[in-house]
DNA sequence: TCAGTGATTAGG
DNA sequence: CTAATCACTGAG
């Protein structure tokens, strides 16, 4: 799969016109997290500061959670109140606290019913999901922020898509073999 | 290799 | 209420 400007493209199930620059709207995020999480690679990460200034960060490392039955997956529990915006649609942020000291930074995928996220593992040369939110500022008060109507953080369009490897998830030990081999992490 | 650190969760 | 767990990181 190959973007360009205004060329039109098929990703996944859904074919969108997509131009460098632009943000990404609902439909893109509303798709199984296995065609999501891949697409992700190559997506510009834009943050937007409260001095007004916007960064902009390409996504190297992606890793996919999928549904209840996914044993690495937090809803594989249920429906909590921490995991309960991963039971909603897709394009909102799944934001926690890990170890008492880093914050995970997913982006939800699928439609309602359907738990789903995506870990952002990778931006630039900054490897670890606990690094990239303590650079970006990112933290409990992004948790459900909508990356398609957000003020402060979105996605946007490169007309890039990057070569990347897949390979097993990490940190998840506890998820038992099979979960634990699947190849759902995308890296650059 | 291992401590730090605290929200979240299940269980009583 | 208690205790265990944890999609990690940095120091040694």
């Amino acid at each position: 799969m190959f973007s360009k400007c205004g060329k039109r493209m098929k990703t996944g199930s859904l074919t969108e016109i997509v131009k460098p620059g632009q943000r990404i709207s609902r439909e893109f995020y509303m798709r199984d997290v296995l065609d999501v999480a891949p697409d992700l690679i190559g997506k510009n990460l834009v943050v937007r500061h409260n001095d007004g200034n916007c960064f902009r960060y390409h996504l190297t490392e992606v890793e996919a959670y999928r549904g209840t039955e996914d044993k690495a997956c937090h809803a594989s529990k249920g429906k909590t109140s921490r995991t309960s915006v991963m039971f909603g649609n897709g394009g909102h942020l799944y934001v926690y606290l890990i170890y008492g000291m880093y914050w995970m930074l997913n982006i939800v995928t699928g439609t309602a019913g359907e738990p789903q996220a995506a870990l952002i593992r990778g931006i630039d040369d900054i490897c670890g999901p606990g690094r990239i939110t303590k650079k970006l500022g990112i933290d409990r008060s992004f948790y459900g922020e909508d990356l398609v109507t957000s003020e402060r953080i979105w996605l946007e369009e490169t007309g890039m898509k990057p070569c990347f490897k897949t390979g097993p998830r990490i940190g998840i030990e506890y998820a038992g073999a099979h979960w634990k081999s699947v190849p759902w992490r995308y890296f650059c």
